[in-house]
DNA sequence: CGAAGATAATTGGTCGCCCAATCAAAAAAG
DNA sequence: CTTTTTTGATTGGGCGACCAATTATCTTCG
């Protein structure tokens, strides 16, 4: 490895995505600075460099997958043009597969979680994370709404309860996989948020 | 301490609860034997006299926790008598509760979740739990669809739904306390599965 | 243009700490 | 006096953090 100037951004980039790759691999509790080191081809020593302990590169990594999960649900439901119908299946759909087809990002979602508890820093940044994916899911509740595709309703607890029947049967689905199939769980979980909105019949 | 004869299961049992008392309080990641001894005021070298090793004491406690929420979740229900609708609030009201008031509990359940992602036998211990508790679920839906109250439909993926529903709120509960309360999120959990279970208006 | 110094990036070794596990010996009970 | 239970010190290893030395790049100025 030579030094080139300008890069550290690059670095410390890669050194996150390495770090995400041995939590998907190893664990939380598994995860070392040597492991990290050694998964990104660069020296320990550098780690410090670029971050001041351990804890920082955690903080980096909850933010990087943080982020990417928040754009690959927003970029599923955008993509399905203004029908709220579809946009929210297509939502929910997203979640489904992710926590499926992408087990890296899920699992080193999941052991996070255990880690906030007591770590405001991290619990904050999932929060934000939580308060936004619920605004973004209110806000296509709403239009279902404003449309009359949707019955009335408080369009944020409504995103409480998709977004948390999603997270749940992502669970079931990944300590269980013979459990149900995920084009089975897309079809229930889709079917339940459907009937959960629709109008009543009066 | 003075040794008693014929008291190894109690002084098991007394492990495993300082574990999950350590768990509350300082996280997996900072669980040591030093501190469960510590907690369980017994030597460092008794813990290795009960136990093989670090991970059976981390078993035994997501064994310990484990039974003791089937148990909460299944005593709840059963308070209520014959009426499904109302079997069902109180088994939803009783989980989103327990997430909130009983914290120690939900907290170690969390942090387990993280590390079963590459522990077989973790995972195992929780499967078999969900399952247990779709088929209680299962069984109240079931026992709905009989007396009419609830629409027929497959009671398993309901159960999926509604246990799924429950766990995803009850961390958005966690993670982010000023989001929503106990006694909103229960009542807006419960108007969800009621929509979610309504018989068709035709 | 090109040498020389400053700066940025990187290395690998070292340090002290704390961990889980072991064990010989003691203490209590049968 | 044997067996079960308990102790606390020890051991070997791995950890995160630190740092002096090295290399590469940029800047400055003769």
């Amino acid at each position: 490895m030579s030094p080139k100037r300008g890069v550290a951004p690059l670095r410390r980039a890669e050194i996150v995505r390495a770090t995400i790759r041995c939590l998907a691999r190893d664990g939380y509790s598994g995860l070392t600075m040597k492991k990290v080191a050694r998964e990104a081809g660069v020296s320990q020593g550098i780690l410090h460099y670029y971050f001041a302990d351990k804890r920082a590169i955690l903080v980096a990594a909850l933010e990087t997958v943080t982020a990417d999960l928040d754009q690959r649900v927003a970029a599923a439901q955008s993509r399905e043009g203004r029908d709220p119908r579809a946009r929210l299946l297509a939502l929910i759909a997203a979640c489904l597969r992710l926590a499926v087809e992408e087990r890296a990002f899920w699992i080193v979602f999941v052991e996070f979680w255990g880690e906030m508890m007591h770590d405001r820093a991290l619990r904050e940044i999932n929060a934000a994370l939580y308060a936004r994916t619920r605004r973004l899911i209110g806000a296509v509740v709403a239009q279902g709404v404003r449309s009359g595709v949707f019955r009335r309703t408080d369009v944020l607890r409504a995103a409480a309860v998709i977004l948390g029947l999603v997270d749940g049967v992502s669970l079931q689905l990944t300590f269980d996989p013979t459990a149900f199939r995920v084009a089975e769980a897309t079809r229930f979980c889709s079917d339940a948020v459907m009937r959960y909105l629709a109008r009543e019949v009066s």
